[in-house]
DNA sequence: TATTGTTATACTCTATAACTATA
DNA sequence: TATAGTTATAGAGTATAACAATA
């Protein structure tokens, strides 16, 4: 049974129900926010708005000839969807795709000079403003999260081992 | 200097770059995931897709005669976004809505019977659908992270105090 | 003049299915 | 038959600005 509190007139007298206690709730909301806040950051730049042009600008820098498919695995989205993100950062003249040698069906990614030089700009752009964004946080709760959450996304898309 | 590896094929030679430590990351990937997993759950409900129907629906439940604006902030919509999300939800017969006698220019909120069965109904997939996705992560580190992202997003909505 | 809420618009993301080419 | 990627489409969310009504 629901506790009722009736017409709360400010949030402080508002309780979340079960979502107090539903840690899908806080990871939905907090990515409104984030995104929002990296958005301003990045305004004007070709990367901003929605998840994973910042991912996939970063990782064909630093790994040239990767493919579109796990490129599309590592941010969660199907081949449509990564298909469609590629050809607007070709058309933005980020990146360039070319037929693998090797594997006919596949493609391989490389970034432009153009490219090149926005992965650059955005480095210390995300990394700061996640710091930033978060800096609420005791660092050392930061560091919590952030290693509990890294290890259930690897599991998730299914990265084994270490990568350092 | 990003560290560059060339081609990979799988995503076990991939490293994440600078995002590899940026819990911004962590957060809007998992986002994708936990609400994807969230929407196949509901599949059917008229509270499935988008962030924002199922808490409206639960606060408007325990809290009879909320107003849009207080939902507004906790869910961190603004004001048009959440009208048009009520707006659906009293289309689709879940709510009522009425002008406040003592503040004429706010809305009142009410569930309809309907509205409330659902809101029964949602309640324990919701809090299911947290703990099975993120079971793979131990249950005392679950409560860590919770706890931790409860504070912050406290914090950022401007709730004070304890709720309980 | 500030606040609550509405309307309109342009842009983007999401999910799905059908399709081509290669293996 | 399976895999890599493309295309098309319908539905939905997002941001912004201009608007009306009330305080």
């Amino acid at each position: 049974m629901p506790k009722v509190t009736p017409k709360p007139t400010t949030i402080e007298h508002v309780d979340l129900d079960v979502l107090e206690n539903t840690l899908s709730f806080y990871i939905r909301t907090m990515n409104i926010a984030v995104s929002r806040d990296l958005d301003e950051r990045l305004e004007g730049y070709d990367v901003a708005r929605g998840t994973g042009k910042i991912t996939t600008l970063l990782l064909v820098d630093s790994h040239p000839g990767i493919r579109p498919s796990v490129i599309a695995q590592i941010i969660m989205k199907d081949r449509s969807a990564m298909g469609r993100l590629i050809d607007q950062m070709i058309e933005h003249g980020l990146l360039t795709r070319q037929t693998s040698e090797r594997e006919r069906r596949a493609h391989e990614l490389f970034v432009t000079p153009k490219g090149a030089e926005l992965a650059a700009t955005i480095r210390p752009i995300v990394t700061e403003q996640s710091k930033d964004f978060f800096s609420f946080i005791a660092e050392e709760e930061q560091a919590q999260v952030m290693d509990i959450l890294r290890r259930a996304y690897r599991k998730m898309v299914g990265m084994t081992g270490e990568q350092h």
